[in-house]
DNA sequence: GCATAATCCTGACAGTGTAAAGATGTAAGG
DNA sequence: CCTTACATCTTTACACTGTCAGGATTATGC
């Protein structure tokens, strides 16, 4: 393995996991191109030629992270007892999510760097977008009903990712994991 | 009046309108220094003297921003017929401010610029709060339900605020006022 | 093997935030 | 009134940023 070959390989990922990285530890408002490339060991115009500008690599990381929201969410949802419940688990998923990768959640939801109209970008938000529906079409809700469940996971989410929400932050998990469901369960269909 | 007297007069408040202006056109992640100097007919330093550093200036437009937010719900909230309806026009007040000054409400609530230990920006933002509060315990409720209605009001501003919400854009404004007072009703104690 | 394309680097440019030091006006005290 | 101190603003400088143009290097297709 030589040290340092012209050709990274696969530098279009190592870029995007040096995104991710300088994403975390500076925030979406502190986030440095120049700092991504330096962290990938690369010059600071080679990101150019995979995503353009800043925003395309922003825009690519944001599609991953999407993905990545969704999987925490699947993954919070097995071993659901019912369909309520398993309503109930996504939006804890979402509360997850933020805590776990806060600048991440606010590079999908809370910026204006990413390319919105990128299909790429549309198709991954409208696939977590349609799991949240069926998930509310399942125990036979409707718009207002999706309006409801999404805008209070959000909520909880947002405020929690930003340390507004102080009255969370003192409580133990369990006494906040029990606070939310009721909360939840308050927007859910039939209630 | 001479044309340009080295003395502003009242730098400060012409350089918080100049950010305000600023803020609006470019955004947070936009947002530049030495654009609010040159807005307010001052050299690119001047800032400094008077709030330090961005961060500063930030923080100051921050506290104006929360005493706006504020009073946009006050004003909703006039008119009242009970209690109920008092807290649910504050909750449209949350959106009427997200939709009215995006940029402002990306400053309070979803930016790490300002900064959140200042005093005056703690006091501005428990001020906020605890008016909600006030809404909240008048109804009788208690933690749950303070979480409740702050998270559905802030899901559904900030979600409309960036765009994401679009069963909401679609809707007309009295379609759209019925649903969310529908939601908003959800989370008041004893629904 | 050779032309071509893809990939990455170097250098340059305008723009950014911030710090230091100088210029200019104001205010206070004698 | 004059001077001394202070507040305010400017100038200059530096390191850093994103982006562009051009050159260097390697892989790929024929």
């Amino acid at each position: 393995m030589t040290e340092k070959p012209y050709h990274h390989g696969d530098l279009r990922a190592a870029l995007l996991a040096a995104a991710e990285a300088e994403l975390t530890e500076k925030g979406v408002e502190g986030f440095s191109l120049r700092a991504v490339a330096k962290r990938a060991g690369v010059s600071h115009a080679a990101p150019a030629h995979h995503f353009g500008d800043t925003g395309g690599l922003l825009t690519a990381l944001a599609v991953e992270g999407f993905t990545r929201f969704q999987d925490t969410l699947d993954a919070r949802e097995v071993g659901a007892t019912d369909a309520r419940d398993r309503a109930v688990r996504a939006g804890l998923g979402y509360l997850e999510f933020a805590l776990a990768r806060p600048a991440l959640f606010r590079l999908i939801f809370s910026s204006a760097r990413p390319d919105f109209a990128s299909p790429d970008l549309i198709a991954a938000a409208n696939r977590a977008y349609q799991h949240l529906v069926g998930l509310v079409t399942t125990l036979g809700g409707g718009e207002t009903d999706v309006i409801a469940l999404w805008a209070a996971s959000h909520g909880i989410a947002d405020l929690s990712a930003g340390h507004k929400m102080r009255t969370l932050q003192g409580k133990s998990p369990e006494a906040r994991e029990a606070m939310i469901r009721a909360v939840l369960l308050r927007c859910l269909p039939g209630a």
